[in-house]
DNA sequence: GCTTTGGGCTGATCGAGATCAGTCGACGAT
DNA sequence: ATCGTCGACTGATCTCGATCAGCCCAAAGC
């Protein structure tokens, strides 16, 4: 997806501001704005932490390519993953936001990212205003994927948590083309899974077996694989209304 | 806490605009814009839903007084209570600016409330960024109690559980004003607990007369009471830096 | 007066999932 | 060529917290 700007100058819209365009129809100086924050492109290698938990006036990142996940670690050195990043989504905005980290972000693959500072961020807002509304609704749409995961640590038990686990994170990829109602490549382990759902690796694989003795979805060699959707879909009782977004909300 | 215009005119300045005030200084007409919002005095009698799941375009509500609860209810009949409100909180922003109601959200006493429009929120972010700023200050701050929360449900045994949610709500009713370190009045039954933490009501009731015995807080007849505040703290493992923001942050 | 209702409280039993203690195969390093 | 590591996988046992089945007390209703 590209803007033409008159003299021929073609900005490339990064997932991100495909995303934002869901919620605001974004003009082209909104969108040349946001093209501005993203200042400098870094690249980060699999499990060296990219935001660490009680760190203070950090930058935040927008994730280009790879996955990643936000996560806090109790002293006894258990930890909990709070929730997977793929490309387009904001890393650390929050500890921006707060002006200190209360997550680590690590990345799960190599990614590729760029950096946003807090004052480019705030400056922005300051000028389009509609960015920042943009901006609260990705905020609250992350909010809303954390409440959906309470809820499912605190109600739902190993094998439904697991079923809708994998079909919300399906849902997540299929709107930025990642993935379909057939399947997804998925670079999680069993124990990212495990310190994400509240479970033992052990339970994990467990749960993945029943799961696929039962015909509903296969998790093998990094591929998620949906046998039978409809009954995978049944069987979490999965309704994500907050991710069904399709056209601009705001013209 | 007032602000005096020029001839007099006189604003109560409410709990929000306290709360939004820790985090950017508000201007004058920055204040007026957020009086402006508060459209219409409503109040609400104890266990009559304000939000319900799955509604469209609702309001959004600021409260006044009295405390709510934001609660997700499960096909099977559980649910989970997400968080608590208490004066200054918003009830169902997530619901205007997702435009759809992810939750519920339910008064535990008689509350009082003031009415915001979706339409006129949006229009003051476009008149006064940085009161966009600021709200999405608040809902980073809502997001990380969320996190928080998930945290101990997903990782933390019952007990602890307990101790940090009675501490974390201690702090937050500090801030405005409705606790200290020796305790505070909180109108929750066990009923309440019980289904913000993912724990049945009898286990709630064991917990809670373990932490009473081992003289760390007594919850009784509607107060709590901390016995030894530092021990709790210690037991509990509890740092909540999001919560400790003291003088504004941009100004 | 009696009864209902709601919140707090308790003991006995049961089960989901943790923990412990392994095996097995694939890779990369020395 | 072998060692170390990492992820997937399995069986045996233990435990935390759910569930069941109650009691007690205070306030509200008839």
């Amino acid at each position: 997806m590209f803007i033409i700007l008159r003299k021929g100058t073609i900005i490339e819209t990064r997932p991100l501001a495909r995303k934002l365009g869901a919620f605001v129809a974004l003009s082209k100086t909104e969108l040349l704005v946001l093209e501005r924050l993203h200042k400098r492109r870094r690249t980060f290698v699999a499990g060296r932490d990219l935001v660490e938990q009680g760190q203070a006036d950090q930058a935040a990142y927008i994730l280009i390519s790879g996955w990643a996940c936000s996560y806090k670690l109790l002293p006894d050195g258990q930890r909990q993953i709070v929730d997977f990043q793929i490309p387009g989504d904001f890393l650390g905005l929050r500890s921006v936001v707060l002006h200190v980290s209360d997550h680590s972000v690590e990345p799960v693959t190599d990614i590729e990212v760029t950096e946003v500072h807090a004052s480019d961020l705030f400056k922005a807002f300051s000028e389009t205003p509609r960015l920042a509304t943009a901006v609260l609704w990705t905020a609250s749409r992350d909010e809303a994927m954390v409440v959906e995961h309470l809820v499912g640590i605190g109600r739902r038990d190993a094998t439904e948590r697991m079923a809708h686990f994998l079909l919300e994170l399906g849902k997540r990829l299929t709107l930025v083309g990642m993935g379909s109602k057939a399947g997804y490549a998925c670079p999680l382990t069993q124990y990212l899974l495990a310190d994400a759902l509240g479970l033992s690796a052990v339970h994990v694989n467990r749960v993945l077996r029943e799961l696929r003795e039962h015909g509903m979805v296969t998790f093998r060699d990094g591929y998620v694989t949906f046998d039978n959707y409809d009954r995978l879909v049944e069987f979490a009782d999965f309704e994500v209304s907050y991710l069904d977004q399709v056209g601009p909300l705001l013209k």
